[in-house]
DNA sequence: ATAGGGTTAG
């Protein structure tokens, strides 16, 4: 028989009785044995793959063969780097080197492929130095694999520096840096690599390039950014790609504007994509719309979609930001029936909506009846919930777990001194303050920041690095001169939160949120919405007044806090105050 | 003659 006419057998092959009779005449037509014998490498890599996945049996071929060539392991290796313990791989390659076999480009990119997979820092660059070394450097593919690699392991300064030094670059290339400066918070760089990528490449960035490119104005926040790519996404016809839709979806929404969302979402052609529906739900449900979100569900399942846990975790994360405590209890046993397994994430959710209910005992309850171990969030949430309902008993369960689990996160402590506190226990109080001091306590800096004609203006508390910053000050005494007159009073309860003593006052008229709204204000005409991004949760006292300001300068503002949206209108917010 | 880039998530 014909080395092709095998070839194509081979990929026609359905089921393991018919690759035995291949294999059977590679044996008897004596290839079997020969040194270069692509065709048996073939053979190897048919069974480590999906769908036979059969790696056992890829090694007792593999086993039989007196000495394997570089295709050989090269088949087993690709297997491995792609099963459930990619680690293997990883072993395996080193074995390779042990037994000085020849090593290709191949060989190096699927290794690579098992250290993004286990996110193996390390191997990766001791991969690297063997693609120098090897002299693969020049390959294209490799070095494409090489910086996507190492973006997926966080280090985005090797991805960028591989990038820089590759001799050829294609649209691939371009794409996974842009793809991983998006997912590594690096979404600035990546549309500013989207730009040169437009501007000196000559390369037509294509479906995958706009996703990326759109993931980073998701993340940014940056609208005006991302109706530009939407509109070249139109031009281009890359409408088509129901990934690409929900990745507009996903922009708009996450950019404040949630019915834009759902209009790009009801011209999708076809709706029988699951992460359409769960990228639309979990978009109304960080809105806070409940309602909408509770009805999309019920609607997939009428046009024959079926539910997975991110559905899930979208409906119960609508149900927790608009209050729906029952719905919410409900679809999680709902979800158990169903067969799917609740993860951290979903137990964080109802943990939350059960304990700003006031349910704490059921919430504790749920947390000790996990079949996992709760992580450092879920006491968090717990803690967080306590401090709501001055709790004391379960805050000190709960912060003694995170003292356990060796968070030094500076809210905790704040939360349980606020339990303290609002119980008049002043030396337990005391105590925490203490502790913190002592424990090397980390404070997140919180910023806000406004993208206003194109320019990105960050803010953090009390900042007076901006160009208008008198101005922004005088907007923001204005301001409270004129909230005053809807009987608007400093909530001094929040500075309790602020363990920052003395610039208390301070700090609470000049947080970061606030100083981002006043620049929106003085810097657009008057009824524009103004769009402000934060990276913490916004504050009790920054809520109140910028629902004032909402009224009483007759504007909308958007807020979108570490967790959700806020939509002031006409004195009043999306959220109904609970959040 | 074989490999690289991709949407939803407390």
């Amino acid at each position: 028989m014909a080395k092709a006419n095998l070839n194509t057998l081979l990929q026609k092959c359905a089921t393991p009785h018919h690759i035995k009779q291949l294999q059977a005449h590679l044996i008897t037509a004596a290839h079997f044995q020969f040194q270069f014998c692509p065709l048996r490498s073939k053979l190897i890599e048919f069974y480590a793959l999906p769908p036979l996945n059969d790696l056992s049996h890829a090694h007792t071929i593999f086993r039989q063969i007196n000495t394997p060539s570089t295709n050989d392991f090269n088949a087993i290796l690709r297997g491995l780097a792609r099963c459930a313990e990619p680690t293997r791989a990883i072993s395996w390659f080193r074995s390779v080197l042990i037994n000085s076999v020849r090593i290709d480009a191949l060989t190096c990119s699927f290794a690579l492929q098992a250290c993004a997979r286990v996110l193996a820092c390390v191997e990766t660059m001791q991969i690297h130095s063997q693609v120098l070394r090897g002299g693969f450097f020049a390959d294209a593919l490799l070095g494409t694999t090489l910086l996507d690699v190492y973006a997926k392991i966080g280090d985005l300064f090797s991805a960028k520096k591989v990038f820089d030094e590759m001799l050829v670059r294609d649209i691939a290339s371009w794409n996974a840096l842009i793809a991983g400066l998006a997912q590594g918070n690096l979404g600035s760089e990546a549309l500013e690599l989207f730009r040169r990528m437009r501007e000196e490449s000559l390369l037509r960035p294509n479906e995958i390039t706009v996703l990326g490119a759109l993931a980073a104005c998701s993340q940014l926040g940056a609208l005006r950014k991302g109706e530009k790519i939407y509109e070249y996404i139109r031009d281009e016809g890359l409408d088509t790609n129901v990934q690409v839709c929900n990745a507009v979806i996903d922009m708009y929404a996450k950019c404040g504007f949630v019915d834009k969302s759902f209009l790009v979402f009801e011209n999708v052609k076809c709706r029988n994509n699951l992460v359409t529906w769960n990228t639309m739900i979990m978009a109304f449900a960080n809105h806070g719309d409940g309602v909408k979100a509770l009805e999309l569900f019920e609607q997939m399942g009428s046009v024959g979609v079926k539910p997975d846990d991110v559905t899930y975790l979208g409906v119960l994360c609508a149900c927790n930001h608009a209050g729906l405590v029952d719905d919410g209890v409900r679809l999680f046993n709902s979800m158990m029936e169903s067969g799917l397994n609740p993860n951290m994430k979903h137990y964080g959710s109802v943990v939350d909506l059960l304990g700003r209910a006031g349910r704490l005992q059921e919430a504790y309850d749920m947390v000790k009846s996990m079949s996992m171990v709760a992580d450092v969030v879920l006491w968090q949430t717990l803690l967080s919930a306590c401090q709501i309902y001055g709790d004391v008993k379960m805050a000190e369960i709960a912060s003694s777990k995170l003292a356990e689990m060796g968070s030094s996160n500076c809210g905790d402590f704040v939360l349980l001194s606020n339990v303290y506190a609002s119980h008049e226990r002043w030396d337990d109080v005391g105590r925490v303050r203490r502790a913190m001091r002592t424990r090397d306590v980390q404070k997140v800096p919180g910023f806000s920041y406004i993208e206003v004609n194109g320019v990105i203006n960050k803010f953090f508390t009390g900042d007076k690095t901006h160009g208008s910053w008198r101005e922004i000050y005088k907007k923001l005494d204005e301001i409270r001169f004129k909230i005053k007159e809807y009987g608007y009073v400093a909530g001094t309860s929040y500075v309790l939160h602020d363990l920052g003593e003395e610039e208390k006052e301070n700090a609470l008229c000049y947080h970061s949120e606030k100083l981002a709204v006043a620049f929106g204000l003085i810097s657009t005409s008057e009824g524009t919405s103004i769009q402000v991004f934060k990276n913490l949760r916004i504050c009790g006292d920054c809520h109140e007044v910028i629902k004032l300001i909402s009224k009483s300068y007759n504007c909308e503002i958007i807020v979108r806090d570490r967790v959700r949206f806020h939509k002031f209108k006409e004195g009043s917010c999306s959220c109904k105050d609970y959040w």
